[in-house]
RNA sequence: CGGGCUGUCGUAUACCGGUAGUACGCUUGGUUUGGGACCAUGAUGACUGGGUUCGAUUCCCAGCAGCCCGACCA
C-alpha cells in the first residue's frame, strides 16, 4: 500500500472527548473512527489488525474443532422467549425494533438461543455429537454507558464460539482445550504473559465461569494473582471458601487491575432443554446436550493490545497482528534516485509477498518518521542516503528502537 | 438509570452582551528536505429550538449530543 493513496491521515491531535488510550492512538493514527459514543469505524488500517485477529482466533478455534458460521444479527423473539431472555427485566441490553407489521425484532446481544434451535434441525443421534460452531458478528448491546473508547461499545465484532456434548465429561474435556486455545490466542496477540485464566462467577448452572484477564490500569476489574499457579480470581468470587476449593491462601494473592479478554462458561442443559434439543443415546432414550459458550470481543482485544504496548510515540504492534510488516520510508523524496529506488524496492517487497506499507509521499522525513512511530508497524526500512550509496539498508524495530543494517537483498523474501 | 461537567472552523483551543482570534490541517505560489520546516496566500466555525435584551455565540429554559463518577455488564 502506498501511503499517498491511503485513505487516513495521522492527526497531532486526539479529540477532546476521547479520554482513553487506546482510542486516542487508535484515531490520531487511523485505524477507527467514532460515529457515536460506543460505537467505532474500523478503516483500513484498523481493518488489517482485526483481519489479523480474527484469523489467529480462527485458527485457534479450528484447530480444536471449531467450525465457523455465521447467524443472522436479527432476532426472533420466539426463541428468547424459551429462554425467558426477551422481557427486558431480564436482559436489559437488548436493542428491539419491528417489521412494517409491527411483529417485534431483535438485534443479537448473543447467539445461545438460535445456534440451540439450529441444533434441533441437525442433531438426533449421540452420534452428532459433539459439535462446536463458532462465528465473528457484530453484536449490539444497549450499554447504559459505554466507555473507555473501543474497550466497551454498543456495537462490537466478537467470537463467540457454542459447543455441544453428549455428556458432562466429553464438555469438560473440550473445555480444557478451549482454555488451551484461548491462551494460544492471547499468547500470539502478545499479551500472553499479562493474560490470566481467572475463575469468575459462574451463575446458576455452574460453581465458576473462565474469564480471561489481562492486567492493565485501563481494566474495569479486580483480580487477584496466584503467580505459582499462574491463575486468578475475580474480586466478585474473593472468599475464603473458594480459595480453599482452589488450593490457594489469601496471603498468595495479589491484586491487579485487568481487562476481561474473553469468558467462558459451561452452561449444562440450560439452553438446549429449554429450545427443546434432545438427541438418541445409545439405548434409543432421549437426552439432552450439554453445552459451553465461548467468548471473545475483537475490538477489547486490539485496545488491550494498544493500551498495553503502546509508548509515548504511538502504537507498537505486534507483527502477528500489525497491519503491515514493513514500513518502508523513502527519507529523501526530492531526491529523484531515493525515489526510484525506494520505487523498486517496494515492487520487489510486494511481488514476493511481504505485507507493506510505503510511505512515498512528499513529505519531510520528520513528519515521516513521527508517522510511522505513531502507526506502530514493527519494521521501518529507511531509503536515505546510505542505500543509494550502495550500502546496507537501515531497518529500525519499532519495540525495541534497535537499528539494524541488512543487504537489501537479504531483506527480500526468498 | 442517578449525579456532575461540556458543546466555538476538519482537529485542538482563546475571547466576548456589540466586527469571533490563534495553532495544526487544507488551497495556491515559492524556499526547504534524515525527527512533526519556513514565507506568502485563500477558504472554512458559535449543536437545535425557545426566552430575556436595542442587540445573544455569550445570560436563562428545554431538547439533543459528548465526556466523567456511580450503578449495571445477562
Amino acid at each position: 500500500m502506498r501511503q499517498s493513496q491511503l485513505f487516513t491521515k495521522t492527526r497531532r491531535e486526539a479529540p477532546s472527548d476521547e479520554v482513553s488510550k487506546n482510542a486516542q492512538l487508535l484515531i490520531r493514527a487511523g485505524f477507527v473512527s467514532k460515529e457515536m459514543a460506543g460505537v467505532y469505524d474500523y478503516l483500513p488500517l484498523g481493518l488489517r489488525v482485526m483481519d489479523n485477529i480474527r484469523q489467529i482466533i480462527r485458527e485457534e478455534m479450528n484447530a480444536i474443532g471449531g467450525q465457523e458460521v455465521l447467524l443472522s444479527a436479527l432476532q426472533d423473539p420466539e426463541i428468547w422467549k424459551m429462554s425467558n431472555r426477551w422481557d427486558d427485566e431480564k436482559v436489559d441490553v437488548w436493542f428491539k425494533t419491528k417489521l412494517k407489521n409491527d411483529s417485534e425484532l431483535g438485534l443479537g446481544c448473543t447467539h445461545e438461543e438460535p445456534m440451540a434451535r439450529m441444533l434441533r434441525e441437525y442433531i438426533s443421534s449421540y452420534r452428532d455429537l459433539p459439535r462446536v460452531t463458532y462465528q465473528f458478528q457484530t453484536k449490539f448491546r444497549n450499554e447504559l454507558r459505554a466507555k473507555s473508547g473501543i474497550m466497551r461499545g454498543r456495537e462490537f465484532l466478537m467470537k463467540d464460539m457454542y459447543s455441544y456434548h453428549r455428556n458432562q465429561e466429553d464438555l469438560d474435556a473440550f473445555y480444557e482445550k478451549a482454555i488451551q486455545a484461548y491462551k494460544n490466542v492471547y499468547e500470539r496477540a502478545g499479551i500472553g504473559d499479562k493474560t490470566f485464566v481467572t475463575f469468575a462467577s459462574g451463575g446458576m448452572f455452574s460453581k465458576f465461569s473462565h474469564e480471561f484477564q489481562t492486567i492493565c490500569d485501563a481494566g474495569e476489574d479486580i483480580i487477584y494473582i496466584n503467580d505459582e499457579k499462574g491463575i486468578a480470581v475475580n474480586e466478585e468470587v474473593l472468599q475464603d471458601d473458594i480459595l480453599a476449593g482452589l488450593g490457594i491462601t489469601r496471603e498468595s494473592l495479589r491484586e491487579a487491575k485487568s481487562i476481561e479478554v474473553g469468558n467462558i462458561f459451561k452452561y449444562g442443559t440450560r439452553y438446549t432443554s429449554e429450545l427443546g434439543v434432545t438427541f438418541k443415546d445409545e439405548n434409543g432414550e432421549d437426552q439432552i446436550p450439554v453445552n459451553g459458550a465461548y467468548g471473545i470481543g475483537l475490538g477489547r482485544l486490539m485496545g488491550t493490545v494498544v493500551e498495553l504496548l503502546s509508548d509515548e510515540k504511538g502504537i507498537v504492534w505486534p507483527e502477528s497482528i500489525a497491519p503491515f510488516k514493513y514500513h518502508l520510508v523513502n527519507a529523501m523524496p526530492n531526491n529523484a534516485d531515493a525515489v526510484s529506488y525506494a520505487d523498486e524496492l517496494y515492487d520487489l517487497l510486494t511481488l514476493r509477498g511481504a505485507s507493506v506499507l510505503y510511505d512515498d509521499r512528499d513529505a519531510r522525513a520528520g513528519e515521516k518518521f513521527a508517522d510511522s512511530d505513531l502507526i506502530g508497524i514493527p519494521y521501518r526500512i529507511v531509503v536515505g542516503k546510505e542505500a543509494l550509496e550502495g550500502k546496507t539498508l537501515e531497518v529500525v524495530s519499532r519495540a525495541t528502537g534497535e537499528v539494524i543494517r541488512v543487504d537489501r537483498e537479504e531483506l527480500l523474501p526468498q
